[in-house]
DNA sequence: CTTCTATCTGAACGACTGTTCATATAAGCT
DNA sequence: AGCTTATATGAACAGTCGTTCAGATAGAAG
């Protein structure tokens, strides 16, 4: 056999993404084979390196597709005339965003370790890049005199910690709606910065 | 070859049990090989089987350890007249017991999915039982009206998820010393709850 | 000094790893 | 219709994995 019926690359592809994403996500990127990502296809591992030139590629791929996403959203979702509003739309969209894609964080959050050090540069300044969108709302707030913060790169990096920490326990159908979390964490945010 | 100079159970067990610990932490569970680990005591990979029967379980001791130290700790190290000096007290608590000790903390909280199913619902209820601690300081503070927090669950989960942030990128020797890392933290701690 | 035992070596086990490649075929183009 | 090319198979590669175990020796006990 060779060429199955109805095989495409535009369905493979994301397919492929899909299953590793998922399984990277629950295992752990070390622990996962391309022959269970193959699988869970439903191909052969060598079929794989069609959409990938290695493992490594692949985790990679995953993360700067989640990161430059995340990066395109949060330039316009992110709003407000005074820097508390724009705070207020950072906690908003950040949750939400992050609560719609837990694999996506889990794996970008924890699976930096398995980059190579290219690749991890490359991440870890796209996610700079993000913080640094948080820390500016953070200083004009300061400026304003509208929050109170010793320092704004640590305030910074509590809160993303704090927010990112929704994914650890959040479940959708839970006892709280997003609506609701959202709610108690702005309260929680809005107070840590003396808002 | 067999028995070397100087060997010893007192000595080779520790040992092990601190490079499973670095090199877990360094590169993950699944990433690492006993004979990795062997190689960083000076031994053969058949030697660690006098100290663990296998590698999952050389895993889920480490946890194990670090979160009886933890819970033996925080018993006695938090304490206060007032929920807000529990509180403080247990802030400060938290985040010098997790700068101290990096390694242990980083796989406790990334080496889940690694453990067994038994063996995650052991730690599973030792963490359980660590946040339940701050939770009950949480609510003492709401009935006495020192708090304002409409969510005491969501709010502990949210505070230690802010604090255990603080390793992401505390270095000791970096720009901020340990004490002042407290009392920044303390602070937004203690407006998170409205106290 | 001799005996015993805890400790380690080194080789071996079968299973699994990421990756490559010759080969086959379905889909798309002319 | 035939021709080309993208897409897949399945076997093979050399290497690594966790684990076991017979055999060897250092240190403790008598």
């Amino acid at each position: 056999m060779a060429r199955t019926a109805g095989s495409h690359s535009d369905i493979t592809g994301p397919r492929i993404r899909a299953a590793a994403l998922r399984l990277f996500a629950q295992h752990g990127f070390a622990a996962v084979s391309m022959r269970q990502i193959a699988g869970e296809v439903g191909v052969q591992a060598g079929a794989l390196y069609n959409y990938t030139p290695d493992k490594q590629s692949l985790l990679f791929d995953l993360m700067q597709r989640h990161m430059e996403g995340l990066l395109a959203e949060v330039a316009w979702r992110v709003m407000g005339d005074t820097p508390t509003d724009r705070l207020h739309s950072f906690v908003r969209f950040h949750i939400g965003y992050h609560i719609d894609r837990p694999d996506e964080v889990f794996i970008a959050y924890m699976e930096l370790r398995s980059l190579s050090p290219e690749n991890f540069a490359r991440i870890e300044t796209q996610r700079r890049r993000y913080e640094d969108m948080l820390e500016a709302i953070l200083q004009d707030g300061v400026v304003q005199g509208a929050f109170s913060v010793p320092d704004t790169k640590i305030a910074t990096l509590g809160l993303i910690a704090m927010l990112n920490g929704v994914n650890t326990w959040y479940r959708a159908g839970g006892r709280l709606s997003q609506t609701e979390v959202e709610g108690i964490y702005w309260d929680m945010a809005r107070q840590a910065v003396g808002a």
